[in-house]
DNA sequence: AATTATTGACCACATCTGTAGTCAATCATA
DNA sequence: TATGATTGACTACAGATGTGGTCAATAATT
């Protein structure tokens, strides 16, 4: 199993993405126990219980998630934010396919009516911040 | 093996990590042999250039190249442009990180100098035209 | 013509991923 | 207390992926 090293923090090998799915329900509530990270899922997975506690269980052993003994069962807390994540995953994507180049990016995303006003408003206030 | 459709093109299955490499060169070269594919990715990647072979031969099979009998050889041409795998590629990453925003977006490409004077006054032009 | 080099076809194989099933311990309930 | 439900531990298994090997046909070279 390789390693990989994000913001310090060591992560064996990449989060996969249905492991990014189970990701997810943690990061927006950060302490759950296995069946109800199941059942956040199930609003948009079709998944058994059982595949979300081999996911979690991967995800523990990659070292992305820690565990808390509560009772009988566990509780699973992220190690990596998703800030943490998401910088080195978001800059490898764009370097991959835009040679790092923001604005081919963001053109993808408007295609279609893919951003709102406010996403609009909210990149331009972001823009003037860099500029300075 | 399931099957994507990216801009009308049926597309088996996603394209790999190292598949993207080969294309990125088809991309930039829509038009190579096996050995030339090698040869640009000698600089980037310390493949065999079985390995090469194998992941074209892939990417045939899945429908993402198009070959041409040049003589003894084949020529291998992308069959979806950058443009096409980009499009719906960017959206589901940015929907998976954040919920499909653009600006949390940005602001990691932007973190530690990530983005360049003229990336920003690109981007402020992309903004300004989708204001209108 | 015999030898060497190139190229495609097909094969190999460990690991990762998606998607669960089984079993046993524990906890709650009749 | 015997029984059923919950939860974790371990196992399974096919397809995808990274990485490359073997072999034979063909082309180039001596």
């Amino acid at each position: 199993m390789t390693t990989d090293v994000i913001e310090g923090k060591i992560v064996k090998t990449k989060i996969s993405q249905s492991e990014l799915d189970v990701m997810d329900v943690l990061w927006r509530e950060p302490t759950l126990g296995a069946t109800e990270v199941a059942n956040r899922l199930a609003e948009k997975k079709d998944w058994s219980d059982r595949t979300v506690k081999t996911l979690l269980a991967r995800l523990v052993e990659k070292g992305a998630l820690s565990t808390e003994k509560d009772g009988r069962r566990f509780l699973y807390t992220p190690t990596v934010s998703r800030e943490d994540y998401a910088g080195p995953a978001t800059r490898s994507f764009a370097k991959r396919l835009f040679g790092g180049r923001a604005a081919p990016l963001v053109a993808h995303l408007a295609e279609g009516e893919g951003l709102s006003d406010e996403d609009i408003a909210e990149l331009e206030a972001l823009i003037e911040s860099l500029k300075s």
